[in-house]
DNA sequence: CGAATTTGACCCGCGC
DNA sequence: GCGCGGGTCAAATTCG
């Protein structure tokens, strides 16, 4: 049907998008960009007068998101003084410049990680898997992966990746060595590869075993409420429809989607909508891929990623939300995250109620009160939830950051609208926390696609529009 | 005609 | 052991 969202990511993301989207771009390109948002921000004001709200949502945003946010502060400033005028706005062309230039640095890098974690993987799976492979084509994929997660359900094993079955296993699980190998990673490369492989692979290691990331064995689920009207949150990637149920209290269906990017990528997606409000469209996504995603994708796939860790980081012990969001996301904690927890919450934890995995709620659906709020993010460890977000930790408990916003924070606003015009929006908001929770702190989404990440093993992130 | 969707059957875990 | 419900498979059907 319409499922395939490749082309409306381009479309949405690209020079199609019409003027009335501009606000969905400009946040978008926001979260991905730095340098084209602050020339966007000039312009806008500048050239577009009538896109003020717009312009000053963007701003606001960028505030909230943004790494070099030079550029904003300059431009409220510049107004004063005429005299400092011209200084300022050759401070801007300056940071702009500069931005651009970390861009562009940031974009390499990205590319670099890329090809350095497809020749990983290859090569994982290639050199620890050759025995497991084999079983694998013999018997079917997913029993494969059905009896490893069973296995490591019962306990939580830290499975060191030793040259263990299990340890070859969990690497090679997301993988599920596709039989197309995706790029160039063969036959020269492999010895120079084998070098980068080293370090990655311990750094890997290390990363998993902090993590308590068995791979299968929990399935975080990272979910995310907004209002949309489109049947499907676009998100860049290609999706497949294997499967539509009925769900329990619910009228509406729920469809499950399947990543076919790849061949081998383990990433599954279910739609819904939410029974009581129509309009609120729940889509789950679970897993990491294991491929190179384009721009458009590698939002979400960020985001997921970033999500599942924060929960999984969080899960080993006890939640408390201050400390997971403060140690692990340094960076998004300030802007998105709460410290407290709140029994007001309890409207996500409708959703939390039946959740058998681990689950971190992003919900966009709340209305934005306020929109001409200045409000702005700081940096406090304990600064008012942007957005609402709750986690799942285990299938009994329910932990929430980010309560419903009480006080409806800027970046909620922004988003909210961006929304309400287009609900690929989602994506862009996705993208936004994705980068803040990378640490990266810049939002510029890296181009050559983010593999999912190979550290974790299972992610699910939830995304729900509601139409209006 | 190949690929994607539909849809009922099937599998599996869980609670009673 | 049985029924229920979530999730997946795969044959049939539809779509481009
Ligand atoms: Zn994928």
């Amino acid at each position: 049907m319409a499922e395939r969202s490749t082309d409306s990511a381009l479309f949405f993301s690209e020079e199609n998008c019409p003027r009335r989207r501009v606000e969905e771009v400009d946040f978008f390109s926001k979260s991905r960009s730095v340098d084209d948002d602050g020339v966007e921000d000039n312009s806008g004001k500048d050239l577009h007068p009538e896109d003020d709200d717009h312009a000053r949502i963007g701003s606001q945003v960028e505030t909230g998101l943004r790494l070099l946010t030079g550029n904003t502060a300059e431009e409220e400033v510049a107004p004063e003084n005429g005299g400092e005028i011209s200084a300022l706005q050759g401070d801007l062309n300056r940071v702009q410049r500069e931005n651009r230039r970390l861009k562009t640095m940031v974009n390499q890098l990205t590319n670099n990680y890329s090809v350095l974690y497809n020749h990983l993987v290859l090569a994982t799976s290639q050199q620890k898997t050759p025995d497991l492979n084999r079983q694998l084509q013999a018997s079917k994929k997913d029993d494969m992966i059905t009896t490893i997660s069973k296995n490591n359900r019962n306990k939580s094993p830290d499975t060191n990746i030793s040259g263990d079955d299990n340890g070859a296993t969990t690497l090679s699980l997301p993988i599920k060595r596709p039989p197309l190998p995706i790029d160039h990673r063969s036959g020269p490369s492999s010895p120079s590869s084998s070098k980068f492989l080293k370090p990655i692979d311990e750094k890997l290691e290390s990363t998993m075993d902090q993590g308590s990331i068995d791979l299968p064995c929990r399935k975080a689920r990272v979910s995310v409420r907004a209002r949309s009207e489109a049947p499907m949150i676009n998100d860049g990637c290609q999706w497949r429809k294997y499967g539509q149920k009925m769900a329990k209290g619910n009228p509406c269906p729920r469809a499950y989607y399947r990543c076919t990017m790849a061949s081998g990528c383990p990433v599954r997606k279910q739609v819904q909508r939410c029974s009581e409000d129509a309009t609120v469209l729940i889509t789950t996504y679970e897993g990491n891929h294991s491929h190179p995603l384009p721009q458009t994708a590698t939002a979400m796939a960020n985001t997921t990623t970033a999500a599942a860790t924060m929960l999984l980081a969080g899960s080993t012990t006890s939640i408390n939300s201050s400390s997971i969001s403060t140690k692990d996301m340094p960076l998004l904690n300030p802007s998105f995250l709460s410290s407290s927890v709140d029994p007001y919450t309890s409207s996500m934890a409708t959703f939390s109620a039946s959740v058998p995995f681990p689950t971190i709620t992003l919900d966009l659906t709340k209305p934005l009160p306020n929109p001409t709020q200045p409000q702005r993010l700081q940096q406090h460890p304990s600064s008012p939830f942007a957005m609402p977000i709750s986690m799942y930790n285990k299938p009994g408990n329910a932990v929430h950051f980010a309560q419903q916003m009480r006080q409806p924070p800027s970046v909620v606003e922004t988003v909210t609208a961006a929304i309400k015009s287009d609900p690929n929006f989602t994506v862009a908001l996705a993208s936004a926390i994705t980068s803040y929770m990378n640490g990266g702190g810049s939002p510029t989404i890296p181009p050559g696609g983010t593999p999912g990440s190979p550290q974790f093993p299972q992610s699910c992130t939830t995304f729900s529009n509601s139409t209006n």
